[in-house]
DNA sequence: ATCATATGTATGTCCATGCAATCACTGTCT
DNA sequence: AGACAGTGATTGCATGGACATACATATGAT
């Protein structure tokens, strides 16, 4: 039993290098950490791309005070305003901007890539074929 | 090619998940955060249960300053002691102490449990087959 | 032996995240 | 209408990690 423990930690391992990567050429390439990166990726694809804090953190598996923050540095950083809910006073969504958009799109390419190259590094490509049960947040 | 990245970042967040899961348990069940916890496990299988902070930092992948910080916390609980290294006086070495050890041979049998129980639960016990080209770090 | 450089660890500072408390608003029940 | 339980977001505080730096010791060249 206890070789599944090692391997779970090498899996874990192997994700966080990837990870590390994925972050690295983000955030020298693009000027953007990971976890901005998706957020805007995320709002991007949503519908008049923007979202309201709730989800945008049920998306990211984030909760709702780290995700406050996040916007705030978006925010700073141009990619993104908040606007007031019109029909519920206490609701605030992010809406990506167009620089927050050009942004993304031109992280994009070096993402997928460093992804693809990152993966083939640690001999896992396999590693996405595995379908998951999709289990929900707890 | 961006499904791709869709993939990935289910992947993450299925591991992200279940590291959560076990830490949890870790903590709530027996008082050691995750790292802690593979830390004292590395220590456990070390010769005379003890490393030095570079190859405990280059095992658990943490920068050495975090590994500094890390043994701070485990010898404020008493699971670890510091001794200094005879040959090279520059060196120290994290020894574990009885107490360190048999907290992590309790916590072990629930640590397993709860790596099985996650995986089951996200449907994903196929992933430890992966096997990995075990690239170095970086 | 001396000095320059490398190595091992610790410390200062910053950043991202989590949890708990709070603020602001909503909707409901009476 | 008024009270109040619930909901969305923000804020205070604590934690753990990274990077740069400091400090002590070791090693190697001259």
């Amino acid at each position: 039993m206890a070789e599944k423990s090692e391997l779970w930690l090498k899996l874990i391992q192997v994700v966080a290098n990837i990870e590390a990567e994925l972050g690295r050429t983000l955030q020298e390439q693009h000027g953007v950490g990971l976890s901005d990166y998706r957020a805007l990726q995320i709002l991007s694809r949503s519908p008049d791309s923007e979202l309201r804090m709730q989800e945008l953190a049920s998306y990211l598996r984030l909760n709702q005070s780290s995700v406050s923050r996040m916007v705030e540095r978006l925010e700073r950083h141009g990619l993104t305003i908040r606007d007031l809910c019109p029909d519920d006073k206490r609701g605030v969504y992010t809406v990506l901007t167009d620089k927050g958009r050009s942004r993304l799109e031109s992280a994009q390419p070096d993402y997928e890539a460093a992804l693809t190259a990152a993966l083939k590094e640690h001999g896992c490509e396999e590693l996405l074929s595995t379908k998951f049960g999709t289990a929900e947040t707890k």
